[in-house]
DNA sequence: TCGAAGCACTATACCGGTTAAGTGTCAATA
DNA sequence: TATTGACACTTAACCGGTATAGTGCTTCGA
């Protein structure tokens, strides 16, 4: 049994080609008992449309594309993106709509990327993850003229329409959950630097700080968990260590509970913790992890409703989606210590 | 600048079409001097086929599909898919072959995935994960047709060619490890019972536990740290305590120690804890967790150049991978322990 | 010196859809 | 009764490649 076309149904049929099509897009042109005997007649043989020829007509691929440049070491680990490709998955596959995912070593290669699919028309769009300062992509995707939406910031997405939280707020949320605690002296162990959505976090915690009129350090890291260890260390053995840490991601998280457990420092009693996006494994540890939850998925089928707007031409603006809410958990309590600075544990 | 097509080619360099097209495909029927032409032509219009036109003419997608059936909640923390869709990717590009990765709710949406995919053209293959003892995939596949491969054991991939490691051998290293430490009571937390890599895991782990002499149980789960973390604390609290226990993943291994840890169990005084596949995860906590690795990227790369070859009519063999080693880390120690059964703690 | 073979290339059909333009039939209208 | 127009379809071009069958020219051998 051959992948019947639409000739084939149209032979059966005893009709042309061209009504075949019509009757089953729903267009004008054929009566409505040849469309029902057509459509009944597709129906049976199982017809599908061929996505290549469907392509090659109507100039579009049927597809959309999303790279992620970040060590698949790392990768695995992050919740985000699986969370993020599930919400799009459930909104494109609706529309009958694919999803080409792939993982690059670097940002060139993912901009070579973009362009060798979209002069294959392979992809009628793209999904830009981790904007970053002066981002390269985003000129390459205008000039290309290639739709493409953002998630993060619109502060760093340039042309592109982005769907996007309210991360300032969040950081405000916890910085006074924070000081509502006690804590006077607070830090915060960021991710890559260049990433919009980082800085602007990191911008956010100096200046609720500064508000708050207390102590906030932000340390930069690559998310793994790795640097994330190192820079707790450093915090906890600098000259005033913080009594409360907020970490960019649950992984660094983690790895800031178990140093600060290896160095005796109690968690909570003499630190609180706070991981930014919670998972499984913020609560799968011990002391649990007290975390900002916000719900990706949703994120990414907003994003993929926002990008088939896009692509079919339509006007698209940026979404916000709501502030992340902060979970309560056993990481964080009130603040033991007094201002003045810790004793140092003698290094191992 | 609109994207160039042959026909801008052929008509800038002065020749018809399909000259155009023996000289971009290497094909004979071309005088070098016009092939060169061609070629410089090509390259400085930045000349790429459309992939919609390719594959309706020749009748290939350009493209392979990778389906998971797992909820996306837990998928988000299992290195394991995004190690292997790595590694598949760093073949696949090589060759511009594009891959379509969906996650699905159940195997029913999984299979009728597999059936537009292919009705459409969609793709030329897939890579079939996670195996079951009577997987319908697989007749599905052998009925459609569809060129496809297995990761996972031959034993439960029927008709397709399968790339698999020595999950027995793998098993044996463990057991004989562990009593080389002085344990003799055993257990294992697996995942669905009906996954074949579980099952085949399971046996080998009972029969290990007899040709030693042993007491062994294992018991079932779902992959997740919600019921690793009960498994443990039922086998902690049970009849016959275990003084070690091996998980099928890195989270329930992760999640075993916790509830150890809070139940006052220490490890690895009064257990050991042994992950199978290894991951940062396992070195971040404390102790860090002993664990069975193996290279998940390259069954990955493997994986798709059997796929390439199998969708290309070529014939297609099995593949066996390295068998996993043991990564000693601080989790696992003598067993300190009489043979006598556990004081219960007291329930909290 | 003529036929055959080889070469370089053209013309064209084809893959499977979509769609603009054209055709024949019938009913409504002037 | 001739004209118009709506309807239901057909014809054929088109998307951008690939592949097969030709065509005209050169070269070689008998």
């Amino acid at each position: 049994m051959k992948r019947p076309t639409i000739a084939d149904i149209a032979a059966r049929a005893g009709v042309t080609k061209a009504a075949v099509s019509f009757a089953l897009n729903g267009q004008p042109g054929v009566s409505a008992a040849t469309r029902e005997r057509i459509l009944a007649i597709a129906d049976e043989l199982g017809f599908q449309p061929s996505s290549a020829a469907r392509a090659l007509s109507d100039g579009r691929a049927g597809a959309f594309g999303l790279v992620i440049d970040r060590p698949a070491r790392t990768l695995g680990i992050e919740p985000f993106f699986v969370q993020l490709i599930a919400g799009i998955q459930a909104e494109l596959s609706a529309g009958g709509t694919a999803l080409l995912f792939t993982m690059v070593e670097d940002q060139a290669a993912e901009i070579e990327l973009y362009r060798a699919w979209w002069a294959q028309h392979r992809v009628d769009g793209v999904f830009l993850v981790d904007l970053q300062l002066r981002d390269r992509r985003v000129g390459v995707l205008r000039d290309l003229r290639m739709p493409a939406i953002a998630f993060g910031s619109p502060r760093g997405s340039g042309p592109l329409p982005a769907v996007w939280q309210d991360d300032v707020a969040a950081v405000g949320t916890v910085v006074s959950y924070l000081t509502g605690l006690g804590h006077r002296q607070l830090a915060r162990v960021g991710g890559f630097p260049r990433y919009w959505h980082s800085k602007l976090r990191s911008d956010a915690f100096a200046k609720a700080a500064v508000v708050a009129g207390l102590d906030a350090v932000s340390v930069e890291s690559d998310y793994t968990s790795e640097l994330g260890a190192d820079a707790t260390r450093k915090l906890l053995l600098g000259d005033r260590p913080p009594t409360a840490i907020l970490y960019d991601n649950d992984l660094m998280a983690l790895a800031g509970l178990s140093v600060a457990q290896q160095m005796g420092v109690d968690v909570p009693g003499e630190l609180s913790i706070v991981a930014w996006d919670d998972s499984k494994l913020c609560e799968l540890v011990h002391p649990a992890i007290t975390a900002l939850r916000r719900d990706i998925a949703a994120t990414g089928v907003q994003g993929a409703r926002l990008l088939m707007r896009l692509a079919a031409g339509e006007v698209a603006a940026n979404i916000c989606e709501p502030t992340p809410v902060l979970v309560e958990r056993a990481s964080t309590g009130r603040c033991a210590k007094r201002p003045a600075p810790l004793e140092e544990p003698a290094p191992a």
